[in-house]
DNA sequence: CATTTGTGTTAAGGTAAGGTTAAACCTAAA
DNA sequence: TTTAGGTTTAACCTTACCTTAACACAAATG
């Protein structure tokens, strides 16, 4: 069987729990990439692609949090487990935040680890049957770069688009013709949602709106109190 | 008061536990359905869609285990949240193993279990996005789009429906021909039923009703006393 | 057949959601 | 430090939705 093991970025400052806990997963058949700081979390995080990232809270230099943030930027994706000293009350609310997928008191028992790393990771293989490595879209006679993040209208000069205003136009024709639920785009790219958020994304379809204008034949539509709808129309000739 | 509260069940056999807990989140605007036991917990369980369970683990007559197995079999899907008493890894992983989606030790902090259960929530969100197809009905000449809310007369150009129109439409198509009884669409749609509301409906009526009128063969009969009636006649050629 | 109760319909008014623009704010880079 | 790009907050306006009121008529009831 070809199955490629899952990657996993260990990011613990402490020297023995650290190699410990590298040797235990790479016992249950991950790899495992450590890193001693988060510093170096972040150059190992940028060099390679990582199924999962367990991040200590407390380290010298870069907490687990800044970590996460950095690595957000670059990825919106990846889950995150924290592992935190304590249960402290605000650090486990500001993890959430930032979009983590869990958070682990130590010490902590090992096959518990374990079991949320599977049920992560399953959860992840769940999700992104339907949206996973998508990046280029045909919307009418736009063309949406995701990855690159340029809209190009009728091949001509490609426009940037800022990282917000990218992700969201790349939700909407993820669910192109269909209905694009408000609450999936602000827990997908603000990670909360709350009047503000709401208000900031509004500002971003009128955004899109704008940039979208040049077809007449694309738009998108409100649907009250539900989301928003990119709507092609094919037009016949 | 336009988005529908999340229903929660909450299985919890202590009397002031339970109680607060049940009012915590109530005030946190889920809808909650307290059971004292097991039983009584499957019971409700069966008479109702709930988005969440949260289940006591350690209970009298039926123990939160052997209850969430009983519940995956009716439905395959629902989060479940464990409650534990104390740390014991064979619970968790026990836990794991029936399909939890979290556990808890108590006692612990509610803004934690309201993370988690926000944090569940969202997941549960981004998931179901395959399920379409029974939000789509034929009526006479019309096409109802229920998740879209759009009704097309002869395939032209798509009506916009409020919400209301939206789900009272639905309602008597899925009773096409048939008694649409008053008394569920108002404790179905109002969730409530009183002479204002009954009269609300009243004018949804007749909202749906003149969105009706272009196809003679459709109408929406009243019966007195008892509900409406869609009526689609298959005219004979 | 008179009165009560239920339904048909339209319009007014309140509230909440969404649209738009500009200013304020942040943060990474110069 | 300043600047520039990106994002949020604020302000103000428009639209959508729902309820309520009002008045008319129909059906049941005794």
């Amino acid at each position: 069987m070809e199955e490629q093991n899952k990657k996993i970025l260990l990011v613990e400052d402490d020297p023995n729990f650290g190699t410990v806990l590298r040797d235990y997963l790479t016992m249950n058949d991950y790899d495992v990439v450590h890193a001693k700081n988060g510093m170096e979390g972040f150059e190992k995080f940028k060099k390679d692609d990582f199924d999962l990232c367990i991040l200590d809270v407390m380290m010298p230099y870069k907490d687990g949090f800044t970590l996460a943030k950095e690595i957000r930027e670059k990825n919106t994706d990846v889950p995150i487990i924290f592992l935190t000293a304590k249960a402290m009350k605000e650090d486990v609310l500001k993890g959430y935040k930032v979009g983590a997928d869990d958070y682990l008191n130590k010490p902590f028992d090992s096959e518990v680890l374990l079991m949320k790393i599977k049920a992560i990771m399953q959860r992840k293989a769940t999700d992104s049957i339907a949206d996973s490595k998508q990046f280029e879209f045909k919307i009418g006679r736009f063309d949406l770069n995701s990855k690159l993040r340029f809209l190009r209208f009728d091949g001509g000069e490609p426009e940037k688009l800022s990282p917000k205003e990218n992700e969201l136009l790349r939700l909407l024709a993820l669910h192109e013709n269909d209905l694009m639920p408000r609450e999936l785009a602000l827990t997908k790219i603000w990670r909360d949602d709350n009047y503000f958020t709401s208000r900031s994304m509004d500002v971003y379809i009128a955004k899109l709106r704008k940039y979208l204008k040049p077809d007449p034949n694309v738009e998108i539509l409100n649907i009250h109190g539900e989301g928003f709808r990119l709507v092609i129309n094919n037009k016949e000739e």
